[in-house]
DNA sequence: AGACTTATTTCATACCATAAACTCGAAGTG
DNA sequence: CACTTCGAGTTTATGGTATGAAATAAGTCT
């Protein structure tokens, strides 16, 4: 229904995305194999498979013995066609890390901020510092970067500019991308840590293998990525998937964002810290950070009935905003993930799901697993990293320009030579 | 990245549904003007639209006179180039509507249902026989109908079957489109109710020219159709959009669907009457439909306290739930509807705002317009006949094959002729 | 009547995926 | 060891496709 006019050259741009893609994320595959998994034609996958040797992007794998037969050869994307570098802006810290095409770390660079001192202009510095840093250490040519996906805590407009609106940072329509191309020319791409993560898991993680599910992060914050036929779904403004603000009990708790009953008010770790509180007259663990605290309430419940009571209320709202999340979006699966969701699936994951259970309509929830996120809060930057990996996928192998603004549209421009 | 790999056949068919689209929704539209829409070249356009021309479905519709060049001749899909039929399977009737192709209707056949009686078979004769009627009563041969779209208050999987699992009617796991095949072989299109009046919103109503939008609605039951990217968004397996049983009061009022605190539970119809019966010690008024009930409690608000602090309630408790859509989608446009909702809306929409801005976080709130249905209920009928229309464009003209299954995978047996 | 303007069509061209025929590399077979 | 069989991959001729450039059509303006 929005399918955009398609000419001759887009279609071979296409079957080589959908060639590449699938070598890239299922590989290593034989030229056979790539037949019946495209559906394209053997002659067509035989001569793009030739290109992408001719390229270096694809390079062959061994092979596959045959019970009578020529043996099949096996490709996979070549790991050292190119690097890329993924950034993970957080509140205490930037973490810049340089991945090659297997996503194998090969360095990484730290930044500590100082807390309420995070001017963009800062954080411009320190990506660019760790950009410089991390392609010294491996020794990689900064030409041989295809890009670097930075995620940041925030709302990311699809614009030129790479407009950042973070209130936990203080950003509001900060241009980031315009920032950062004033101080390199590697392509970069810019998107919401949840969704950086939520990619990680879906191509590394718990999401692998399925179209539709949704990545549940519980931490300070509370958000989700939605990932809709194998796409991130983003609305109409990118801003899509905060599931932390939607109302949970009306009229509730208030929450930070200004409104009363969210879920993050209650499943969030502030939130959870202040139901403790309330409950235990006011004595609370002081003079630790957040993450130790909650750990603290965990521990304890198996003595303290106050922990206890607390923790399975926490687990109760969680169902319920589970149930949200399966009502609404259909997914195959919900992966819950952030340091608290992970604290406490890791504890009551089977609570949880009857929670789900037991707010969810019969027959999504019996069509929806719920696991556990498998890759830990350190994939932000591997996210951010597949961002440029993606586009280099969705392009059928053919590398961002460097330096410029977006391809131009319109009709190429051909350079006549003599 | 979900992409299928493209043959030149399946390019030729993508812009002849890009064209075509343009041309009905948009049109009456000139060949320039449909260069500029589509970024197909003025070569290709007059390829197509030859083509289309030579097969009848596009017309010429008189021309724009210009200011000094050859005038624009206009296009438009031609009126009468087939019929589609919509039918709405109620829960206290089923009606059968026949439309030519510009979406007027021609011919309406009704068929009441005692309650708690609705056995499928029931439903497929009266179907089948509305079919029948409304060719006869339009004096259309049933040969030249497009197809037959049925909605039906349920879910409806995706396969081949069309089996409809629908908790109000009792259905669960009726093979609906198989039981319609048997009859005749006219294609089939099953949808959920709520859908399909989104859909007709969206091409005739209050969701025009907008990509991200959500019908809401808000009658007995409550629903969402959700549309994203100009398609309706059906999650993993055709059930998203179960707005009604989102969890807005945790722990709060009794569902009928089992769970506490749906949403459904306080701005349904049942749940508005109920926590009016509360309210007012139990007295409420008896004997009349739900409708009619509802419709006194609003006209009561101006003189009684007590209706009037239950529908500032309803208010509050709808403007939660919207701002739950306009967090988790992320739309350009809320569009409320369904009868409560639009009785609601007439008189309290700038109320439902405010409580939505409440409970939304700012940006996305600020992007997103709540406006209110334009069709009315019938429109379920309407948007139901839209489904084969949708197809046959986005087959590009193709009229779908008769009396078969779904058109045959893998590659076409071709007849040897002589 | 001629100049000009804008819409649409025609035509030569480049590009693409594909079927069918062919080659390649191994295991079996007498 | 020749020869067959089998399955993987490659080459080639072909038909289908959109497109730019040039031509044509159909008006207005002076």
């Amino acid at each position: 229904m929005v399918a955009r006019r398609a000419t001759v050259r887009d279609m071979r741009r296409s079957n080589r995305a959908v060639l590449l893609s699938k070598i890239y994320l299922d590989g290593p595959l034989s030229r056979h194999e790539l037949t019946q998994l495209t559906a394209l034609s053997p002659a067509s996958v035989s001569t793009l498979v030739a290109e992408f040797l001719d390229e270096g992007i694809v390079e062959e794998a061994g092979s596959v013995e045959s019970d009578g037969g020529r043996p099949r050869v096996l490709l996979q994307v070549a790991p050292t066609f190119g690097h890329v570098i993924g950034v993970d802006v957080g509140e205490t810290r930037v973490t810049v890390e340089l991945f090659d095409m297997s996503m194998a770390a090969l360095a990484k660079a730290d930044y500590p901020i100082e807390r309420a001192s995070l001017a963009p202009q800062t954080t411009v510095k320190h990506i660019l510092d760790g950009i410089a840093a991390v392609s010294a250490q491996a020794g990689v040519d900064p030409g041989d970067i295809l890009g670097v996906g930075v995620a940041v805590s925030g709302v990311v407009d699809s614009g030129d500019d790479g407009l950042v609106h973070a209130q936990t940072l203080g950003w509001d329509g900060v241009p980031l991308r315009s920032m950062l191309r004033a101080g390199t020319d590697i392509p970069i791409h810019i998107d919401n840590g949840a969704k950086t993560l939520g990619q990680a898991e879906m191509w590394f993680g718990a999401g692998r293998g399925v179209q539709h599910a949704v990545i549940a992060l519980v931490g300070s914050g509370v958000g989700a990525a939605v990932v809709a036929g194998g796409a991130s779904y983003r609305g109409s403004r990118s801003s899509a998937g905060e599931w932390g603000h939607t109302t949970i009990a009306y009229g509730g708790r208030q929450c930070r964002c200004g409104a009363k009953g969210c879920l993050e008010a209650y499943v969030g770790a502030e939130g959870i810290l202040d139901r403790f509180r309330d409950a235990n007259s006011g004595r609370v663990a002081e003079g630790i950070d957040e993450e130790s605290a909650i750990g603290a309430i965990i521990a304890a419940a198996e003595s303290s009935r106050t922990a206890e009571k607390v923790l399975t209320e926490t687990v109760g709202y969680l169902g319920a905003g589970i149930a949200t999340l399966v009502n609404l979006f259909n997914p195959e699966r919900i992966v819950l993930g952030g340091w608290a969701g992970l604290a406490l699936g890791s504890r009551w994951l089977p609570e949880i799901r009857a929670a789900a259970g037991e707010h969810a309509l019969r027959r999504p929830f019996s069509q929806t697993e719920i696991t556990l996120c498998q890759l830990g809060p350190d994939a932000v930057a591997l996210g951010a990293a597949t961002l440029p990996v993606a586009k280099l996928l969705s392009d059928g192998g053919v590398r961002a320009a460097r330096g410029d603004l977006d391809p131009v549209r319109g009709p190429r421009v051909r350079l006549i030579t003599a």
